[in-house]
Formats: structure tokens, C-alpha cells, sequence
RNA sequence: GGGAAGGUUCCAGAGUGGUUAAAUGGGGCAGACUGUAAAUCUGUUGGCGACGCCUUCGUUGGUUCGAAUCCAACCCUUCCCA
């Protein structure tokens, strides 16, 4: 992996940059569509490619590893193969398992012993192991295995799990320059901070990891329900110590609003299930605002979706019919809605990217956010 | 023509003398969702000058301190027999 700055804006910190991988090129900031069981949910990969414009996707080591399981994954020639993206892709290392199914496993020094949310079987995850199932997934880019604190968190919890992430990670470091790639591209280990809201662990962290010197640094354990204002101020913190030649991936967030925010400290890589699952679950963000789908006031809306959208289904359906399709339940709105996000988002960080080399992003970026927060 | 069952709030359907503006489900309306156990979850769903009052369980009348619940008549629906 390479990563190369093309221009930082003249007005604030945000970057304009690519990552090289062996699966393709990443113009930054970008955002990053998540598919946790290896398919974003309700979206082909042709739609990712030609409407959405997604350049790299998520997966997940601990769903994959559950199903389908190693064997398949490596039977098929990894993910990229298996599910037919044959692009970038990104696999978080099961961290934030560790927070969202927190009430079915436990933490040790050693690892986490999860129970499978699926047949209650017992299964360990460890720094080592966890290493080795994202080289058997083959991911371009790999998460380190750490704990994603929950919010609110006491300063001595925050603490001592910042203290075992970073265990983890000397762990994982070392296990990931032990091991090869299975399947002949490279891939690249990202380190996560962590230390819940509080300054001084956020910084410690930040230092921590970057002292690595891995190949991009990633912020953990934000966007789990603290203050918003917490968020930003964290991020900006890290940004300031996360070395600036290095990509800075903000796991998690956002919303388009959080995203803009966060370009402008110098985040460079996003990722959410917020287009896609509040996309199912009928809201749709435009460049206009938010809109809840299941309003009974698009009932006779019989104007495009979005008419400064940027994928085909923008235009070929009508909010009216969208509302019909959610209220009938049908499939077709959820594939509709989920397209129709991700290709505002995607279209949301190449406007960004162009006001960054431009130079205006902050002028640009303060008048998108009134609007992307507007709720029509 | 004879017999049987039944008519409940938008719908389906509980309730069978007071704790019932009436269970539950559906539908409607609104909200939530941030490294996905989520095509999920939550709230709300008679009216009003609302910690109280008014109207409502086919219609009308009656019994009772009190009725969706008991009685009578009537109207209507479904099923069975002729």
C-alpha cells in the first residue's frame, strides 16, 4: 500500500490523497460502504461499481469467520474473489464484537471468548488468530484486534482497556510481520487508538500507535453515543498527533454532516452502516436534507427521489412510489434506498475531495452542512 | 319456511356486571438507528376548555348504585336443513 498527498486545503486541515493497493487505486477522504458478511446488504457489486462509485469496501472477520467459515473463504480464493467485488476491501478485526455483542463474550489478557450470536458456540479470539483469519480473508487492508470501549466508560476502565488494545497490538505487529499473504497482493495492518473520552488516554494512544509506524492509523471506539461535540473535539485531537503522512481512518462515522466535520480535521477514510441501514429502515439523505421515506407527506410527491442525485435511480423513481414501496414492504425499497445513500455519500466525499484541491473546503463544507442537516 | 351462531374502537379479534376508552395482532401516524445479531426497534392511535369531563361495544327500551357485559323487542350478517 502507498499513500500519497495531493493537495491539503488552503482554509483548514483537510487532505486530498490516494492510496495505492494491489486491488486498486483510492482517491481520499473517501467513504467506505460496509459489507460485514462479505455483501453490503441489498447492493450488487455491479451497483457499487457503477452507480454508487465505490472504490473499497468493508468486511468483517468476526461474521466471516462464523459463516461462511476459513475454509470456504480460502477455498474460494478470499473475499475479493468470493464475492466478486475484486476490489479493495477492508476488514475490521472483530473489535467492535467485542463491544456491540458485549453481553455474550468475555474479555481476557489473552483475547475475547465470544458465544456466536448464531449457535452459541464457544469460539477465542486472539491478537495471533486474529491476525492469521484476515490473512486467510484477504483483505487489502487489516484492522488490529482491539476493544472498542463502550460510552459512557469510567476513566479506570477506559484506562485499562486502552492498556490491553495496546497489549494486543504489540501482539498483532508481531504476528502480522511473521506471516505472508495467502493469495500474492499485499496487505497492510492499521493500529486503532482507543481511550474513550478522555484526553490525556486519547492522547497517549495516538502516540502509541503512531510510534508503530504502520501503514495508516485508524481512531476507534467514537460514534458509540457520546456528545457530539466530544466526538469532534477527540478527533481533532488525534488527527493532530496521528502522523500526517499516514491515512487517518475515523471508524464508524458517519452522518454527511460528521464526515464533512472530520475531512476538515484530516480524517481521510470513513465508513457507517448509517446509508445502508437507515437507508432500509426508510431515511434518505440528500444533498438537500434528511427525509423519512415513510412520511405520509410523499404520499403525492410524485418528483424524482433526488434531483441533483448522481445514480439512475434518483430520477427513475418518484418519492411517491419509494413511500409505496416501503409502506407495501417490498424488497425494491430497500435496494433503492441503499443505492441511493451510498451513491450521496460516495458523491459527498468527491465534492469534498474537489474543494479540498481547490482550496475552499471549509467555505464549501460550512454551507453543506446547514443543508445535509436539513430535515425535509 | 325451520334451526344455529353472531353483530366490540380503522380492520381482525379478546372481553361476558365495577380495576374497560376497552387485551392482542394488523393497519395508520411519528421517532430512533454511527468499525451491522437490525428489511430492525420505540412511541402513539375516540373527543375535549385533559391529573378531569364527554361520547363509544348493531338499534331502542328495561333491570341495577353501576351494563360492552343481564333482560325484552327490533334490525342486520353468516352457516345448516327444507
Amino acid at each position: 500500500m502507498e499513500f500519497t498527498i495531493d493537495a491539503i486545503s488552503k482554509d483548514c486541515n483537510a487532505r486530498a490523497g490516494k492510496i495505492k493497493t494491489d486491488h486498486g487505486d483510492i482517491l481520499t477522504p473517501i467513504f467506505m460502504p460496509v459489507g460485514t458478511v462479505g455483501s453490503v446488504k441489498a447492493v450488487h457489486c455491479s451497483e457499487l461499481k457503477e452507480e454508487i462509485k465505490a472504490e473499497i469496501i468493508l468486511g468483517n472477520t468476526y461474521h466471516l469467520y462464523l459463516r461462511p467459515g476459513l475454509d470456504i473463504i480460502q477455498a474460494s480464493g478470499g473475499i475479493q474473489k468470493f464475492n466478486s467485488w475484486n476490489m479493495p476491501m477492508l476488514t475490521d478485526s472483530g473489535g467492535y464484537q467485542v463491544y456491540s455483542l458485549g453481553h455474550n463474550r468475555k474479555i481476557t489478557d489473552e483475547g475475547a471468548i465470544f458465544r456466536s450470536h448464531i449457535d452459541g458456540s464457544k469460539h477465542i479470539f486472539t491478537p495471533e488468530n486474529v491476525m492469521d483469519t484476515q490473512r486467510v480473508i484477504g483483505a487489502d487492508i487489516i484492522m488490529a484486534f482491539d476493544e472498542c470501549t463502550p460510552y459512557p466508560c469510567d476513566y479506570d476502565y477506559a484506562k485499562n482497556s486502552m492498556k490491553l488494545t495496546h497489549s494486543w497490538l504489540e501482539r498483532c505487529v508481531r504476528r502480522f510481520n511473521e506471516t505472508e499473504p495467502i493469495y500474492g497482493h499485499s496487505q497492510s495492518l492499521f493500529p486503532i487508538v482507543q481511550g474513550s473520552v478522555y484526553k490525556d488516554l486519547r492522547r497517549e494512544s495516538c502516540e502509541r500507535i503512531a510510534s508503530y509506524g504502520l501503514e495508516g492509523n485508524a481512531i476507534g471506539g467514537l460514534s458509540v453515543g457520546e456528545p457530539i461535540e466530544d466526538m469532534y473535539e477527540l478527533t481533532d485531537l488525534c488527527c493532530s498527533i496521528l502522523p500526517k503522512d499516514k491515512p487517518r481512518y475515523l471508524m464508524g462515522v458517519g452522518t454527511p454532516a460528521n464526515i464533512l466535520e472530520c475531512i476538515d480535521m484530516g480524517i481521510d477514510m470513513f465508513d457507517c452502516v448509517m446509508p445502508t441501514r437507515n437507508g432500509r429502515n426508510g431515511m434518505l439523505f440528500t444533498s438537500e436534507g434528511i427525509i423519512n421515506m415513510r412520511n405520509e407527506k410523499w404520499k403525492n410527491d410524485f418528483s424524482p427521489i433526488d434531483a441533483n442525485g448522481t445514480s439512475s435511480v434518483d430520477i427513475l423513481y418518484s418519492k411517491a412510489y419509494l413511500r409505496h414501496l416501503f409502506v407495501a414492504k417490498e424488497i425494491l425499497a430497500l435496494q433503492i434506498a441503499s443505492i441511493h445513500n451510498l451513491a450521496f455519500y460516495l458523491w459527498l466525499v468527491k465534492e469534498a475531495r474537489k474543494h479540498i484541491i481547490e482550496g475552499d473546503y471549509r467555505a464549501w463544507k460550512t454551507m453543506m452542512v446547514k443543508k445535509v442537516t436539513n430535515r425535509l
